[in-house]
DNA sequence: CTTTTCTTTACGGGAAACCGTAAGACGAAT
DNA sequence: ATTCGTCTTACGGTTTCCCGTAAAGAAAAG
């Protein structure tokens, strides 16, 4: 069993609720702070002490307020962690779904069970926790699902860069200039314009604006 | 205090929190659904028996999954309740901030509280039970801060129907069409420009691209 | 019934986007 | 070095979009 937790989550609500859990898992006193900072200057303190943390429970988004963050979300957290302390197991408990977002957690992150907020969350908590506890990881089916509502499609990072360009307010014929600013292959407008035709063609978008709401939707950018 | 009062919410982790930041108040037992069909079924039925509910708790968005649901979320949970039981005292607890979707509710479906989730949720959620307890309304002044985020400009069903149009891959010089076979006026090619740059033109964009952009952001549409 | 004013529509020139084709650049293999 | 295939760029014609102006229509005022 785990001697020392701390939960990252900023939603009062939420954050009991994983109180309440930890205790009838025998937890004693979890620790908790809502923001990243704290987070990480708290796990860096622990790691000199006699008693360091071994488990960080975290939530992925943050909303921003008055207090200022150098992290403003779970995923730089994690990494800003792992490099701090390897081996503290990571348990990401957070209302995204989206495969994309979750498998680079798992893969080059290496965090140890992801938990949906949704219908039977802290059911699955308990379970997450118990299967950590038993040195194995734990990564619900639930997660095919996702993959299928996910898109077959893959965006590089080209395209992500230009459909922010768009998205932004820059016209089709000025992006080759800002390309060619930012060191970006291939910069002419005949391949942008290529390039948008492939991905709208993938989609059987028929315009701009439309893909646009998709990559919204979908939060491709 | 209340008698019976009935949290609807999809998330456990949640739930749970209300529920005992109720216990934490003295309310026995409080009742819990995470869809909004049962909801409404639950408060049908009570209301002809000697104990109705005289509290409901309710999230606005809720998740679908396998189990067909009539009502998909919490406005339309609000206005059948409001049919059926219009004195029910009603507590919105929602992630929603903005001010558009928060003011009809309170201005045309009277609820009596709202509680965003946030950093101290919790502590606010007492606070607007005591509220409602004692007779009181309970709205926050942290909507204000939605207030001056939010943008002054109105978009009126006109504008989102082309804007949505646009979204979906519509072509502009289509959409005259469209609008006819819908009886909908203007509908010529000319007036949906003209309106179209009014928008773009009242937040300095430059681009369709980026007013779709906008509005997928602040879900407009 | 006019006049005024506002809204909607029609039109036209210029800019941008769309789309196919062809030429050039580059790397890999022979 | 040559060939081949791929990726990138250049160019031109067509369509669509953009934007200003003017005409037509409708509603309110005189």
């Amino acid at each position: 069993m785990f001697e020392r937790v701390l939960i990252v989550e900023d939603h009062e609500s939420v954050s009991n609720s994983v109180k309440q859990a930890l205790n009838d898992l025998g937890v004693d006193n979890p620790e908790h702070v809502s923001y990243c900072d704290y987070a990480l200057s708290w796990i860096k303190k622990a790691i000199v002490t006699p008693q360091p943390y071994d488990l960080l429970i975290t939530d992925l988004s943050f909303e921003e307020d008055q207090t200022v963050q150098q992290i403003t979300d779970g995923v730089a957290l994690i990494r800003a962690v792992r490099e701090v302390q390897p081996d503290l197991k990571i348990l990401v408990f957070t209302a995204e779904g989206r495969l994309e977002v979750i498998r680079p957690l798992i893969e080059k992150l290496g965090i140890n069970a992801y938990v949906r907020k949704a219908r039977r969350d802290t059911q699955e908590l308990k379970a997450a926790f118990e299967a950590i506890a038993n040195g194995r990881n734990y990564f619900p089916l639930q997660m095919k699902r996702s993959e299928r509502n996910g898109h077959s499609f893959n965006f590089s990072t080209y395209d992500i860069t230009i459909i922010r360009l768009l998205a932004e307010g820059k016209k089709q014929k000025d992006i080759p200039q800002c390309l060619q600013d930012n060191k970006i292959t291939p910069s002419s407008l005949s391949s942008l314009e290529k390039r948008l035709n492939q991905i709208k063609d993938e989609f059987s978008f028929t315009t701009n604006e439309q893909l646009i709401a998709y990559c919204k939707d979908f939060k491709i950018i």
